[in-house]
DNA sequence: GTTAGCACTCTCAACACATGAGTGCTAACA
DNA sequence: TGTTAGCACTCATGTGTTGAGAGTGCTAAC
């Protein structure tokens, strides 16, 4: 496990069965090692470093004849001591930047290219997982009609934050009933939290303070719930998907494909996964992920918006990936995007609770 | 081309071909055929038709000694003849019905249900277009305060579409300055369509109109034409695309799988290729696609929100699926969404000019 | 017009076989 | 004692052969 435990010829040798073995694919042997990398020794010695590295748990074998293979734990020393994080070239700074630069006023967009630059720079598959704040608070919420049966809610949280979906009403209304609503529902969760809200007993409690809507407020309170809720969702963009049959290691093995393409459909389970990994930069290789993900890596790492943590960003590919490479582009769009929406003054405009989001125009 | 060219016989040959083919995937020759379907001709007889058939363009031969397969043309003639395009088994309608019932009050959730069920109940990959309005009027426009720099702009169509998006400012702002760009430019475009107000030339009107905000404004426009753009923009949202694993079309073929998934990443050119169908059901089969698609077969269908068309949905795969299956299915989860979403009362509510959308509180 | 019979074609799976990359072991060497 | 050459052995891979099976097309008889 400690790094000490190998000599620095094991370690040069190991380094450098890992460095073929990232560009090839292909197990790596004594023979064409020593000749790949020139270094004063035979084969021989060689397949005996490589035989006592096997037996420390860092290399593999398919199968008897072949050459050897980096393990996960062979990785996993690669990444925290061998690999070179060395900076990326200009040329690819300078294209990161410029195609976030086309976007730098809109975070949205800004994302969108984030995750594109991912998986074009890195071949692989990449995310991008949108902001999820239990905290954000409510702002106002509002409803609006659109037809004789239809009415469009609105929900506005302080961060900027809007969700909207058309609900379909069982029972008349009016416009005056609406906008009683929506004043009071703005008036009872404006200021609390999304979580809070949620938490509330709301159905009790607003059918109480308007019984001359109950009707109404039991189409739109589960609506209202459910809005909410995906609020507090984060949601997971991908990009890239098709990268990996560029990849010998999947465009020789359908079931394999098939598994990966699975499992990214099941976006849920892989959003879980996501949110639930340690800020920063974050490698996980192999076995250290989850059964389902076993044979792949993951590289994480956060953008900030003001200073604060809104996102996360990463890759996910099979074991075998340049993980200096990657992380160096993960770590420099991610700065990249922070730096663009950093905070530039620090006073916040102050909520008035006047200006709830309304044009409030008066021309007729 | 004209079905009469072929007798009873030929017609009767060709349907069992295409029944067999649809099921196995394997080419069918003349012995399995008499065996699997009794029509009281020996194998040689059927050969003898099979041989027209081919000359006439219904069937192909992958090589000499391989059964035959129903060409593209043969798939339109039994589209448009032959299938069965009998009920539903009252199992699936009821699974329908139920599935799309849990969430009939909102538009949204219906129709990521019916995807799903299209695609689980079909084994294809399913897609769902959401509305796509050039002609819906604008209904308010709105800048949210959201920290020192950042601001969102909401805008609101008659509709009840919502579209709203970050905007970095690079130059301060005030509150008064928000409300008083909501105010003008909804008082300018309010009650305009989404494409006149795109080809409008706002920069200089609105620079005009505002003096005082140019800065703002110089900030805010090209955000505010890149929402109004998105908002024309059909979102595709699609399901099941690793069900085509499970064919052997595609579980076989590396490359075509490859093709496939490809092809579906492109979503602007397929959501391009679903907009510009014609309305009502549609199949496509096979060449009768764009060189992208020739060996895939699409079928399609709208569904309607208060009698309005407004989506589109349907599902992409092999040109071997089961047409009327695939058929009955879309069309009755099309019918049921119409159904569920249609007008109750006839009466729109009349455009309010004051009710904006502002909850309007004035509580403190 | 229909059918049986037959020669022919082509795919596919199984098998044998050679090749080559690679290992592990042993014995000699520095 | 660490290093290396030599050698027997292993195993995946590619190739060629072969036989079986499914199917066709043609011909001649019914």
């Amino acid at each position: 496990m400690n790094p000490n435990d190998l000599n620095e010829r094991k370690l040069q040798i190991l380094q450098a069965i890992i460095a073929d073995f990232l560009t090839t694919g292909e197990p790596v042997g004594s023979r064409s090692l020593s000749k790949s990398h020139d270094m004063g020794i035979s084969p021989a010695t060689i397949r005996n470093e490589m035989s006592d590295l096997e037996d420390m748990g860092y290399l593999t074998h398919p199968h008897t004849s072949a050459g050897r293979v980096p393990s996960d734990k062979a990785y996993r020393l690669y990444v925290d001591e061998l690999m070179d994080t060395s900076e990326l070239p200009e040329e690819d700074k300078q294209k990161i930047r410029s195609k976030l630069m086309e976007s730098r006023n809109e975070l949205d967009s800004t994302i969108e290219h984030a995750a594109e630059l991912l998986s074009d720079m890195t071949n692989l598959t990449s995310f991008v997982l949108m902001p999820r704040k239990d905290e954000s608070k409510l702002k106002y919420i509002n409803f609006l009609p659109v037809d004789s049966n239809t009415v469009v809610l609105m929900i506005v949280a302080e961060d900027g934050q809007v969700m909207n979906r058309a609900i379909r009403l069982s029972v008349p209304y009016t416009e005056e009933n609406l906008q009683l609503m929506s004043k009071v529902m703005t008036h009872n969760y404006r200021g609390k939290s999304i979580s809070a809200v949620m938490a509330m007993d709301i159905i009790d409690s607003f059918t109480n303070d308007m019984q001359s809507l109950s009707g109404l407020a039991k189409d739109v309170v589960p609506s209202f719930l459910k809005t909410l809720e995906k609020m507090l969702n984060a949601d997971l963009v991908m990009n890239g998907y098709s990268n990996i049959f560029s990849l010998p290691e999947f465009s020789t093995d359908m079931q394999k494909t098939q598994n990966f393409l699975k499992m990214l459909e099941d976006k849920s389970k892989l959003t879980d996964v996501i949110v639930n990994r340690d800020k920063g930069v974050m490698i996980t290789i192999g076995d250290e992920n989850s059964e389902d993900m076993k044979d792949l890596s993951l590289i994480t790492a956060d953008y900030r918006v003001n200073g604060e943590l809104v996102g996360r960003l990463g890759v996910i590919g099979p074991t075998r990936m340049k993980y200096g490479k990657v992380t160096s582009v993960i770590k420099y769009i991610s700065d990249n995007i922070s730096q663009t929406f950093e905070l530039k003054e620090n006073n916040d405009v102050k909520d008035d609770s006047n200006n709830d989001g309304s044009a409030d125009e008066q021309d007729s």
